[in-house]
DNA sequence: CTGGAAAAGTTAGCGTTGCTAACATATGTT
DNA sequence: AACATATGTTAGCAACGCTAACTTTTCCAG
């Protein structure tokens, strides 16, 4: 006699829903709003409707529970370099343009995820998952670049070329974020500034 | 948590005396040993020997304190930088190396003030007295690029190709200290990392 | 069906933190 | 000598991360 399964399967609800998703739902949201060392677990709590203690049940700390949410973005962040760099063929410029741009992009999206993804070693980056998710992402743009130069993903001039794009679109994400880009910044200044970077560092 | 003072000239005064120099020098190591947010407070005033109410005497809050720490470390990287771009003649593309190598070992030597520093707007770094000093580092290398292709240092063009080879070290230096670097970093490699974007983005 | 194990919530409380208030002592000027 | 000021103190608040001990709900074996 049991009543209609929904159609996806439901995963076992105890007390009120899984908690385990609306807290890392809201911490997402609060690293948003108050920098990834700026938000409090009580803060989530609030948002969640339990109480400080309940975390525990399925956290370990505070540092897993930014694991997960950091975890969970890196995963966005690669899907949409992945989409940029599918755009457009290998060897074409724009595919390097759209490569980059999709990274600083993040960074504008979710300033405070982008922080916490990359919130140095003293943080919660020790994990091997999120070094591998890290990896992934590089491995991306090692492709791109191995594509464009029609060279081994492996050599070394195509890991150099591609971390010298990382660093460019890192760094300038960071100092947008930091509001220190000295001039205005147009779309269209952005987009030339990663079509030089990439001309020179890419040429055709 | 044994927080000793270290050995100073022990006088048993009320009075410190010098107590505003001793808990910025506290802070500034703490920050190196715990990071920028990492460290608090209460134990910047143990290692003084000190109540924790006493900082407030001298500053306003922890914000105003780590204003002051990072206005120093800003004028030690400031000098440095300075010091690398004097060593060399304008037009020589060791000029351009050398300053972005000052960069990167700032990060490296002083790695939590370097985080402080760009810790991103959410922080203390609202301050006219740290714009002002960001904005004279900045001026360094606006001024280097202008030498380097005799040009105005207000042209567009300094001021996007300055900012390029801003963005590539400071990235680099993120990275490097996230142990993001996708390969064995030596200082030939670095170097050679450095000329190839000195190069590229200011041909000779 | 049922009863116990386990899951997932609660409240209470510890120690630390940033900061304030009220008080105590040293310093310097008159 | 005396007062004003600068600079320390102790006591205490509220918030935080986290733990312990307890309660309630769900699952599952007999």
């Amino acid at each position: 006699m049991n009543d209609l399964e929904p159609a996806v399967p439901e995963k076992k609800k105890y007390h009120h829903g899984d908690l385990r998703e609306q807290l890392l739902e809201a911490v997402t949201t609060l690293v948003e709003e108050h920098g990834p060392e700026g938000f409090s677990l009580a803060q989530a709590c609030r948002r969640a409707g339990v109480s400080t203690a309940a975390p525990y049940k399925h956290f370990k700390d505070r540092t897993e529970i930014m694991q997960a949410v950091i975890l969970r973005a890196m995963g966005r962040m690669r899907s949409q370099m992945q989409a940029a760099a599918d755009a457009h063929p290998a060897r074409d410029p724009r595919r390097i343009v759209a490569l980059g741009q999709a990274y600083v992009d993040f960074a504008r999206a979710e300033p405070g995820m982008f922080q916490a993804i990359f919130g140095l070693a003293e943080g919660p980056n020790d994990s091997e998952l999120l070094n591998d998710a890290g990896d992934r992402t590089g491995s991306i743009v090692k492709h791109v670049v191995a594509d464009h130069r029609g060279e081994p993903v492996d050599s070394q001039d195509v890991e150099i070329r591609a971390y010298i794009l990382w660093c460019f679109v890192h760094g300038h994400s960071f100092l947008y974020l930091d509001d220190k880009v000295p001039f205005e910044l147009s779309g269209k200044v952005e987009n030339h500034m990663l079509r030089i970077v990439g001309d020179a560092i890419l040429p055709t």
